[in-house]
DNA sequence: TATGAATGAGCGTTCATTCAT
DNA sequence: AATGAATGAACGCTCATTCAT
């Protein structure tokens, strides 16, 4: 039901969501969640931090491997893509909500998740240009964000059950920002 | 006025902004709104298609160049960034809202605007494939989703009064983009 | 003015018609009206008394000739139609709203004039009762009722410029009223 | 509930109806009305639609007995008494509104039924002055009018719990149209 | 005289939520 | 566990009215 939920909300949004929309799917009505859930919001809850949860139990794995940055990299985009094909609703969710959630108490652990994120990627960023294996010349603020973003919109479009596994795409998503698309590219 | 919208939109999203808001912001009441804009929805169409309308008539230019893939791109990333700087707000707005409101026959133009956005960058892709400026293994629809939503997500966390101006930013992504983060990547 | 906001009512209905509509077609800006009228209200107060003093000055006329039942009878339904002639408008508004603002306190002389109008009639019917003229089982409060609306209800689609003249609809609708329509009717 | 928020659409007229005025008289918030119904729209539209129901019913037993034109017209009159006797509050609606609500599709049933109207008191009409019940001078369009205005509109004044039961008020509007209120009329 | 811009009360409607059953 | 009916706050919007220009 909470799967249903976080459909719905993926689909349409979710101040666009009703509570009645998702009764219907979930074949019961409007008040009836209520015996299940306190509120709409705790749904959205519930669904973000089961991902968030997921998710940092994947990068701590990625971490405690203490790996060069190359290999972190491409390690927290794959665990990244792995769970988009296990949350990928909650992952639309969280692109599309989180901003607007993250001003309530309740959802404070989605900043939190944000800021560790943050560093995790800078540290591993700023690791790999200090060891030569990223662009001296990086401005590395600019190019997390860049990263952030690039792998969790795929989500929006992503779907697990497509032609290309997440690993596929993984793959390519790492190759292109690692390497960019163009052919012969200079190093610096 | 409509920029007053424009911006409580983006910020916290068209569902969740109340004509009230809107209104406040303008520094007037609800009902006097209506003596500029027919409906809420018409300020985001009135938005929506401004910001269309400027990115067009970019992008038209740079097709009108003629030039090679690799510069046609860097072209387009920049004047997308350009736009970003008139019309961010209206960006945000896109990047979040577009889906639900091009079911309606109004915004027709959103869907229409997708669709040609796809064929310009698709074809810049196929032809730096064909003359070899981009990699010959390249998926070129997950290579556009990639372009794409990497580009426009950018709106999200850019500030044109920020220290880096739109040029300087579109000049480190198609940096990132067409040659990589890493270094020494190896052509392929 | 008062012309085109009394057509205006008539048409749409008094609730139904807003003041930018009456602006519109007097080829004006709502708050333009202002200049000329205190208020929506109080142009409905023009139009509807000064159709009943006309209304009234008629009938005066005809009780002061101190006719017989019948010619009285005669003689205010033609004047009624007459009147429905000049203003038919404010017939129209009289019939459909007449009842509702007749509630409030600046609209008191409707009820005076409804009194009246039923005194008049009532007389009137009395009159040919006592006098053998009319039907003598005849049951004068919903004869009354009857002559009324049967008179006024046909300014709703009563048009005089239509093939019809007032006069010859009155002569028809005395003439059915007080002879019925059909034929070889019994003297009771 | 729908007799409720009938006769206040009967008492103040549709417009000036709130949905909070019927939710008040029902002993209800506005909001709850609209568990039980789509629109204030959809109230007026289940109204008038059982009242034309009921009544098409009512005519149509009167149409297949096949009775002289004169007894069809008693037949009509007496009919149409006895559904204001059920649907008081519902005839005066469509007295009022039908005209403005019939310009919408989802009322065309009102136009529709008009129409029928029309044709079936003509026929009858015709028929009388054809076999001779009804005066030969009468002109049809004019009387026809005439007889729906007259006995519609009494629904205004007409309280079934009143001192007279619709079939007597039937009967006597019957004798005045038929055969008039004046006596010794000539037959024409 | 007329305009343009605004006001503010109120409207029809939606929706998360409650609760007796 | 679920239903059916209701609540109440808020929403997008309308409109008679005001008023400086």
């Amino acid at each position: 039901m909470l799967a249903t939920a976080a459909e719905v909300f993926a689909e349409l949004g979710y101040n666009a969501t009703t509570v009645r929309t998702i009764a219907d799917r979930a074949g019961m009505l409007a008040g009836s969640l209520y015996y299940h859930f306190d509120s709409k919001e705790s749904m959205a809850d519930e669904i973000l931090s089961a991902f968030l949860t997921d998710l940092w139990t994947g990068y701590q794995r990625i971490e405690e491997a203490e790996l060069g940055p190359r290999e972190t990299f491409e390690g927290l985009v794959t665990e990244s893509f792995r769970q988009m094909e296990r949350h990928r609703p909650a992952v639309v969710i969280y692109q599309k909500e989180a901003r607007r959630l993250a001003s309530q108490e309740r959802f404070r652990y989605l900043s939190d998740s944000q800021e560790r994120f943050q560093q995790l990627w800078t540290r591993t960023l700023e690791r790999g240009v200090a060891d030569g294996s990223f662009r001296s010349r990086l401005d590395v603020p600019v190019a997390y964000r860049f990263v952030r973003d690039t792998v969790w919109v795929a989500a929006v479009w992503f779907r697990p059950w497509g032609r290309k596994s997440a690993a596929e795409i993984a793959e390519q998503y790492t190759s292109m920002v690692l390497d960019g698309i163009a052919t012969h590219p200079v190093a610096r």
